[in-house]
DNA sequence: GTCATAAATTTCAAACTTGAAATTGTTTTG
DNA sequence: CAAAACAATTTCAAGTTTGAAATTTATGAC
């Protein structure tokens, strides 16, 4: 066996705080759009990657921002484009790609929900102090150069 | 429409930080479990639940202490009841509770998965400082105090 | 051009997850 | 005590998620 690592065991108790934070928050905003605007996280966050990139993204560009497989994202996106948020069009160019975009009534639909989103999270980690975000961020943008 | 709100908005953007570096690294052990190991993170999550409270817990608070449903917790459970990991007792006092546990080939078992999880851990964080580290577990900390 | 390889997406089975409803058992209250 | 309220767990249907296999299309080597 190897001996322990010092190290190593705090990394592990980061894991671990970070997984709980993180877990909490997640199932607080599920709730939050489920009792308040009858969807759901996943959907939400297809939404929120289409709005970003207005004129569609690949199914595969899709499922890299989500860090989602690509199986998932097309379940989603199968539900979403029966419940006519999205819209999927298939590339001139390469017949094996798909786009998929935001329908007028997906747009609109997110932008209500965009706003209510923001306004909750600001309520969730509203204890947080502005030093405390910043450090957060700054940190997490770190971690997140791989 | 309310008036935009700035902390609300660096709020978000931390928010969205903290969900991609978790959510990469939930896919990193996620895929680390499976090719090395043959096991999956739900299960690994309830033999650490069970690991640290070796005299057994009911349902419900390892329902609660991973953050997850009943139902979830139950079909997790039984899968591991099956391969002989885990182990369901019946309460003497109150016949509605039951315990769960390791049985003595699953804490063997967890015993190997808890050493090569927490050396997984100390690479996929190997590039935080020590400073950011504990700086971070102490924000994380004060986040948790719900 | 043909064939092998690679790429984009979908399909599929299995597992995970949720929340609500059902079941079973306990406790409280009238 | 009886009945209502409450509690612990399981069951259930629907949705999410995964990774592997299948499908379709493009590209590169020859």
């Amino acid at each position: 066996m190897n001996p322990p690592d010092p190290m190593a065991r705090r990394r592990l108790k980061m894991w671990v705080r970070l997984l709980g934070v993180t877990r909490g928050a997640e199932s607080h905003l599920r709730k939050f759009l489920r009792v308040n605007h009858a969807t759901t996280l996943p959907r939400f966050d297809v939404m929120a990657a289409l709005y970003r990139r207005r004129d569609g993204v690949t199914m595969s560009e899709l499922g890299r921002m989500l860090l989602v497989s690509n199986g998932n994202a097309t379940a989603v996106v199968d539900r979403l484009e029966q419940d006519g948020m999205v819209r999927r069009t298939q590339s001139e160019t390469d017949r094996r790609t798909v786009f998929v975009a935001l329908t007028v009534d997906g747009l609109a639909r997110f932008e209500g929900l965009a706003t209510a989103h923001e306004a909750e999270i600001g309520k969730l980690f509203a204890r947080i102090s502005a030093a405390d975000l910043d450090t957060l961020t700054e940190i997490l943008k770190r971690m997140g150069k791989t």
